[in-house]
DNA sequence: GATGAATGAGGGTTCATTCAT
DNA sequence: GATGAATGAACCCTCATTCAT
């Protein structure tokens, strides 16, 4: 791995755990096992770091769960598709959702990576206008679709991430989607 | 004031604001009008502060939410009671709901702090457990409809922190608590 | 035991096993059972209660030495008496000694305390010109005789702290006060 | 100088005559010429500072007066060739030993910095031994001859240092060995 | 690009002391 | 006399950042 690389990896476990102020950069370059120096050349400051971080993870979220679902024709099939996916990334990469929820709301996170990052969720918007439009999707307000469903999405993240065995029985995916699906699913 | 609920008053205005570590103790205390050292005599350390705020207001939300309840017969009721009082909480404390959102998953909120706030949602829990047995309520882990049922609600109220006209919306409000509701009742 | 009493043995116990700023005044306040404000009805600052207690424990070991000493005639039985008595006190009083020890040559005793001090000496000094005139002592500056003499004390006293059961070996002793002796003693 | 060396004579300067607590570590730094966290680059905590530094100069002093005694034959050559190096380095450096004097039985100074320290004097037990065992020395415990032997050295560097003339008045400097050799030479 | 010694502003916390009760 | 809440100056130490190598 690049330094960049072991950078990213070693501040994303120590964000984590010990939160942006727990977490000095000397541990940061510690763990990723470069010189202190270092790190500022990848990253001219700590807040640069950590808004990098954050807008790498979210892409990386989007991209994974995305890549396919182009070939899927039926909406509910669509939603399904990026709601397993999603879950999927979770799973696979639980500390990754962990930190993009704990600094979601934080203040180290600049208002223009919130912008750019809102600008990757056009993908998600964009479906869920196609369906309110072919009246598959409740006609309500788009901001609050989307805030409902990723939240409900991350409740249901952190549900199985506490209980993974979960994961694996397909009747309580099957339920979890649906209940997932029927908040926002016209009647 | 006692100077105790002053200084609880200038840090949930101060952390929210400026997150935990953007907040040195010194302008808490300088905010709330108290020396510097008086901060140290209620609270052992900044970390014992920001915990205590937290059980603080988790208290104030359940114990302001929950009164009256107990009048309520019917289970829908019951939960829009609690659901549109939870939401006159936050419309009313909008800063005190966003410092819970956000230090929820901080590294700052200790677990023996989330064990005591745990306790609190004890109240819920029952309701959901009731509404299971009778069969108004799916038949899902309890744990998943906690978590789902409360995401569901801080995106609410984000959402209507954000649009705050829609609150007094009566028929927004009335979809909005469906939008709620469906996910958990039982078909 | 009075208030005062209470605060010089809190004071004397937390000095000698914290050190003077490792003790905090509240500390010796609540191992005393006392109010923290009560400390300073009776010492104006800390540094008066350490130089108070210093004086106080000076004198102690001095006039519990002395006493009975004016009945001997012989020099040396005279040495011997308040050598063996010195002995006995700090057996007695180990954590006395060692604070005394412990503080001689600290900066917190003021040079006034060590003036104070130094007219207890008197006593022993007096006793040396008396043997030094009347040829039983070495002429030798009587300063170096009470410095050396006093650090031999405290030499012997540390050793027998250390191995307490050669306190009640009287050949041993009775060589350990030859030792003293021999020092100071024209041949 | 390198900067550890400036760091270390500014505490050594300081300590003596501030004391510990009376010697705040930015005052460490600017008699140093250092910045203030230099010094924490080189030195974890202030304590850690002192006892590196009780250790240095523990280890100058033996290092100093042994040297060269093992060219010499007779025991009580020997001893006088380190009594009068150890009486040179402290007239040469009355500072460290007064340093070394006042932090002996300080609370500052670790058990693990004594234990260090108690292996350099290992050299003088050594020669106590072979003494005792030649039948040179008395035949009394090693500890005690030494204790006894060490603050009898303090008592004389304490008087010197206060009587500096006699130090080049060499009929004293003999008496003065022979109130040291007197004590342990078996008679 | 990579290093790590050096920096110094800043912050959490302590604690001797005061004073109203 | 006795209390203990309140004070705020002072201090140890941290840590993001720089820069000469």
């Amino acid at each position: 791995m690049n330094k960049e690389d072991k950078i990213y990896e070693a501040a994303l476990s120590l964000f984590t755990t010990k939160g942006f102020h727990g977490t000095p950069t000397s541990a940061i370059a510690k763990t990723a096992g470069v010189a202190n120096g270092t790190l500022f050349h990848y990253f001219k400051t700590k807040e640069e770091l950590i808004n990098s971080l954050y807008i790498k993870l979210k892409n990386e979220l989007v991209v994974e769960s995305v890549d396919g679902v182009e070939k899927i024709d039926s909406l509910k099939l669509k939603l399904e598709f990026l709601w397993s996916k999603s879950i999927h990334w979770t799973m696979t990469n639980p500390k990754k959702m962990f930190f993009i929820q704990q600094y979601m709301y934080s203040p180290y996170i600049t208002s223009s990576t919130q912008e750019e990052v809102d600008k990757i969720k056009e993908v998600y918007v964009d479906l869920i206008k196609n369906g309110i439009s072919k009246g598959e999707i409740k006609d309500v307000p788009i901001d609050l679709i989307y805030i409902i469903a990723s939240q409900q999405l991350f409740g249901m993240t952190q549900y199985l991430v506490m209980n993974p065995e979960k994961y694996h029985d397909s009747e309580f995916m099957n339920t979890a989607f649906n209940l997932f699906y029927d908040i926002i699913k016209k009647v």
